[in-house]
DNA sequence: TCGCCTTATGAAAACGTTTGCAGAAATATT
DNA sequence: AATATTTCTGCAAACGTTTTCATAAGGCGA
């Protein structure tokens, strides 16, 4: 009671076109439809907004209207600069669109994925952009029984249950390996991120597999390795492998900060780069190209991807009958630097 | 016309109701205090939910009870990893306090940061976090006249217009210089970002130059350079200046970025460090301990100071009432590795 | 001067929830 | 058995916009 009493202190519409001396509808159409209001209105309206400070409520707006202007994005992390490009890239065309993002991170934890959808439907965000391709069958249900205009980005495969803009990373862990076995390289030790939550780093590992397999090299083992997307992780896993004996002549990394770890791992060993060894990453992170030597690595046009996806849920929403199921891939492409060399 | 009625497929609160006779008040009080409502009403409504599919709709809530559940946070850029820990603590603290973040990126441009302000505020944030002390008029006027929660992150200093919960900065700067000069440098070569719109690089700016003169040693003209904060320009600006005949014998950079670099400009030139150049960089990112040689820096708190700050303003939320101005200052702490030594 | 457009406005009904109030049903108290 | 309490439910009025429909006022040609 006193609650509601106490909180009449923002102005509404209705406030401002008392002062005004017009109706709300007129106040609403000098924001929505200027110019079909009388230039008199417009003055008057215009000085009552200023004095009263108001600014339009669009909880209110997007109630009536059935539409929010927010566009989700639900990314694995944040922490990592691997998504940073990507989301940059989103949020500035989402801009350009008079739309605003609504962001959230799970945490490569699908289950809780699902959960943040649902709280993102539940605000009624007009359409939806999740990170890789396989979610929780929740998940997609959510999204289509709702009619969520939603996509798929940063992984690619054809025929998803969604749009989908991104790169084929089975093809980026082929390229990569592919380079390696090109140097010569037979004894890999291959760092992939935990493939369970990740499609990206699961597809990225079968890529590689398959491409040594293609080429009849064997990968025992204890050549594959499930490392952590962190630097100082990497590099302890890495400085502990580049000891051993046996120390394999090049490695292949599941992203640029794994790669980053082993550079470092093998610098403190004083380890040659790359005449002993050989190291290759995926992403072209920014910086990338900067350490020494020069870090070879796949890149991933992150944010042509970003951009793209948001241009392209927004086109969904405002054209809702084309049924197009929009699929676009993007090409990866090998960046060799110093990083690696011939064995 | 058509429209209104197409999309009559969302089911709302009042289909729940009939399907699971009872009245929408009833469902209502289902989700926001089920232990008010009879186990078979709960039956009978939890199963409508299911069929229907529905949930419920934030901006409807949010129109009656005047509180959205979102709070906004403004940070100055993405694209880098300096703000990536500080956004995602702020996140996951809030989404333990069952609110969500929204968010955006104004470019290092506090006018347009001032429009995504406006934006946020006709969202209907509850509160709001923004980036640094300073801002445009227009920005603090907003706030207060509407009285948004609102805090100010990162960079500390007492007795500002609103809440503010970081590190001092000029601390920070301090602690970087003098500890170059407790080393014996004299000839430093400072790094410093962009000081108009970022008042962060200010005040470590200031805090270097203070300490410097403290000291009594002068720093020439062209001993002050404006770096971008990206790793590929800081590489080539150090590079340019260290293949200069007078060279200098430390090199302050503005954060950790920066300090990267510079460090990988030294090796691309074959310079020893710390033997014959040290490197101090400000932040402490992820990763910064691992290279080699290892950075020094200064570390900011950054998950700490998003947590806090999220839970600051939580509490401004939920107790309106107490006049509290929130202060909170990080200590920034040096943090000694390979990159740093005596002259 | 009369009707006919055009232009500008207002009244009122949505949009999908929450919540104060009041009443009905069930249970406890005497 | 009658009354007092508690527990549960429904009605209806908000919340702040947008938008349809109707109407009033003004301009125009005849």
């Amino acid at each position: 009671m006193s609650r509601k009493l106490l909180r009449k202190s923002v102005p509404g519409i209705v406030d401002v076109a008392r002062q005004a001396k017009v109706s709300p509808a007129t106040v609403s159409r000098f924001f929505n439809q200027p110019d079909i209001v009388s230039y008199d209105a417009r003055k008057r309206i215009e000085a009552a907004v200023q004095a009263l400070g108001y600014v339009p409520n669009a909880t209110a707006r997007s109630l009536n209207r059935g539409a929010t202007g927010t566009i989700g994005l639900i990314v694995p992390t944040l922490d990592n600069a691997i998504f940073a490009e990507l989301t940059q890239a989103f949020s500035t065309a989402l801009s350009r669109n008079v739309r605003t993002m609504l962001m959230a991170a799970h945490g490569y934890d699908l289950a809780r994925e699902a959960v943040l959808v649902e709280s993102l439907i539940e605000h009624r965000v007009d359409a939806l952009a999740l990170v890789g391709i396989k979610h929780e069958d929740a998940t997609f249900e959510l999204v289509n029984r709702r009619g969520v205009p939603a996509i798929l980005v940063w992984n690619f495969r054809q025929r998803q249950l969604l749009p989908c803009v991104g790169v084929d990373n089975r093809e980026v862990g082929r390229l990569a390996t592919e380079h390696l076995l090109d140097l010569g390289h037979r004894d890999i030790l291959f760092l992939f991120a935990e493939p369970r939550m990740n499609d990206r780093a699961a597809d990225r590992r079968m890529g590689a597999l398959t491409a040594m397999s293609e080429r009849g090299v064997k990968v025992p083992a204890e050549r594959r390795i499930v490392c952590p997307y962190d630097v100082d992780a990497a590099k302890a896993i890495a400085v502990e492998a580049l000891k051993a004996r046996n120390r394999p002549t090049a490695i292949f990394s599941g992203n640029d900060v794994i790669a980053l770890g082993v550079l470092f791992a093998a610098i403190s060993l004083n380890i040659k780069i790359p005449q002993e060894l050989s190291i290759i990453g995926i992403g072209d992170f920014r910086g990338s190209a900067a350490v020494e030597p020069g870090l070879t690595t796949v890149r991933i046009p992150s944010r042509r991807i970003g951009q793209r996806a948001a241009e392209i849920l927004v086109e969904m929403i405002e054209w809702p009958s084309s049924n197009a199921l929009y699929e676009e891939r993007f090409d990866a492409e090998l960046v060799e630097r110093g990083s690696t060399g011939p064995v």
